[in-house]
DNA sequence: AACCAGGACACAA
DNA sequence: TTGTGTCATGGT
């Protein structure tokens, strides 16, 4: 077992916590410690959030720091991203509410597949389905003695040789026929994903959505969050939410107009307005912004 | 125990 | 163009 080798990343305004559980990246998890593990490129990686940056550990070689700064988006500015957002009520109070949230750049395989079986699933079932299927079709990846086995995620090769119901037994149910096809579609080269990088933001997305199972939702998510296309605004159910009820509380827009409104409001970082609106959303929810709602609502009305 | 989840798709109106 | 039913599964 080679040793472990470690590192320290300067960092500000960084929330590992709200980052990596924040439904862009479905296989980091949190020990009672606060130590995230999770998986870069077939290597193991342990996280932590110390003072003024962030602390890491890997068994590999030290290339791989070169590639989690990559992942993290380490030398993103973050002030001036949000700078750069409109000036109105709800993005103000997502800032407030969510301080230090980052938008990660994944792995466009695994996010392109990760997001096919998201549909109609909450997070953590989707956590589930994808641990299962790494579980049973990834190759394992080495760990420290004492921690817990960990796998790669399967390339689309892999998950093309396989059949339906060995992929529903993984839990995805009906998602399984369009992870397939999708699986397919990659290996056999009639979709270059890594290519797409080097798009126009509509050619990418339509040629991600010739995918089964890709619509315009998935194919932003992928955009997003793995691509690097800064202005995809995935819409899901909640950033739905978030807008109808932050910016069109009384009356009820078209989809058309919705539609018009986002490509027209958000300015260039409109993924990252986005990331905020659908992470505050789901702290209103859940009702761990509630201090942070009465102190806007006290300065908004005061 | 209902209701809903980081949707896509076929099909009706 | 916009609305509805369907598709599995299980968390809350």
């Amino acid at each position: 077992m080679p040793p472990i080798r470690e590192q320290f990343f300067p960092v500000l305004h960084y929330d590992l916590d709200a980052t990596l559980a924040s439904g862009q990246v479905f296989r980091w998890n949190r020990d009672a410690d606060g130590i995230w593990q999770g998986i870069l490129k077939g290597r193991w990686i342990q996280l932590k959030s110390v003072s003024e940056g962030i602390q890491a550990r890997t068994l590999e070689d030290p290339d791989v720091w070169m590639e989690l700064e990559h992942f993290l988006q380490l030398s993103v500015d973050l002030a001036a991203i949000l700078e750069q957002f409109p000036p109105d009520p709800p993005l103000q109070e997502s800032i407030a509410a969510c301080h230090g949230l980052r938008l990660l750049r994944q792995d466009p395989w695994e996010c392109l597949a990760s997001f096919i079986l998201s549909s109609t699933k909450q997070i953590v079932q989707i956590q589930q389905i994808v641990a299962l299927l790494c579980q049973r079709y990834g190759d394992p990846v080495p760990v420290p003695a004492g921690h817990a086995p960990a796998f790669g995620f399967p390339g689309p090769d892999r998950l093309a040789a396989l059949t339906d119901d060995e992929l529903r037994a993984c839990k995805m149910g009906y998602r399984a026929k369009g992870l397939l096809a999708t699986s397919r579609q990659v290996a056999e080269g009639r979709l270059d994903l890594n290519g797409l990088s080097g798009e126009e933001l509509e050619t990418a997305r339509e040629a991600l959505m010739t995918c089964p199972g890709v619509g315009r939702k998935i194919a932003d998510c992928v955009l997003l969050f793995s691509l690097g296309f800064e202005q995809s605004f995935p819409v899901d159910v909640w950033v739905q939410k978030a807008l109808r009820e932050l910016y069109f509380p009384r009356r009820r827009p078209t989809p058309r107009r919705l539609a018009t409104f986002i490509d027209t409001h958000f300015g260039p970082q409109a993924g990252y307005a986005q990331q905020y609106l659908f992470h505050y959303m789901r702290m209103i929810k859940s009702g761990k912004a509630a201090s942070a709602n009465r102190k806007l609502e006290g300065t908004a009305h005061g």
